[in-house]
DNA sequence: TCAACAAATGAACACATGCTCATATGATAT
DNA sequence: ATATCATATGAGCATGTGTTCATTTGTTGA
């Protein structure tokens, strides 16, 4: 909602950077000693991620309920064979589902049962939420 | 490693299409009538984003500890002032962090004990991981 | 050996995401 | 009022992500 540009920065000797004076060093200090490594964090970014996408998340959903092949689930979401395969293997090289060849067919299983307990805990979440804030999220 | 493309598909009336007589119609339609709606799975999928990337678990993970200005976690991030403001934005639309003004400057804190949870339960996740597939992944 | 079929995969594409830069906004003190 | 400072934000860019299309791979039965 910008107005105009009326007057671009008049004198400043050189380009602002923010030094903050305010900050509480001691805070910093104390709680990045506290942090876990910056490459845990990374790592559990990226396990986060799997679970960031409609897709893989439906499938490990429907991978709760049983084993399934690549055209059950495909039929299931109502979706491609090749993107659903695409997912799987994002979901097999992550170790959280696991396969098992029979004849032509391949059915993927959840390979850790911690998934599921982390999933419950993310709709629980979005569940409580959806009620506390009256579907506005 | 395709070697070559001596022959390309010989005779065949249409483009085909994934249409698997070996799929289990009963299991696909059980499994489908026992799964969360589709729209709360991807609001699910939408949550779980926000725990997907390293700045904005870093940034949670230090609010852990105690409210923070932006300053404050710029620096303890070694990162742009403006970088992590865009984050907090995020964080803030998802109502996982709260905001108080002081003067000029503005402490954010977690808004949402239950995050702690969510986090932790993933950190565990892979640091056992970790363990057991010994540094593979 | 080859046709048929389930699954996997590489390339291409459209779209999302995170950062930086420049600047705007809001608050305080002079 | 205006300079200063903390924070917010829009644009632009580079990179990442998910899907489709065309094709390959692996397995079975004729």
């Amino acid at each position: 909602m910008k107005i105009q540009n009326v007057e671009k920065k008049p004198q400043q000797s050189e380009p602002y950077v923010c030094e903050c004076k305010e900050t509480h060093p001691d805070l910093v200090k104390k709680t990045q000693s506290q942090m876990p490594s910056i490459e845990t964090l990374y790592d559990l970014s990226e396990f986060f991620k799997v679970f960031a996408d409609s897709t893989r998340i439906r499938i490990l959903c429907a991978l709760f309920e049983s084993e399934m092949c690549v055209c059950d689930i495909a039929e299931l979401l109502e979706m491609g064979q090749s993107a659903i395969s695409h997912q799987l293997r994002l979901l097999r090289t992550s170790h959280l589902v696991r396969t098992r060849r029979e004849g032509k067919t391949v059915y993927y299983a959840l390979d850790d049962e911690h998934i599921r307990l982390i999933f419950n805990q993310g709709l629980e979440h979005i569940l409580h939420r959806r009620y506390s804030h009256d579907q506005k999220v």
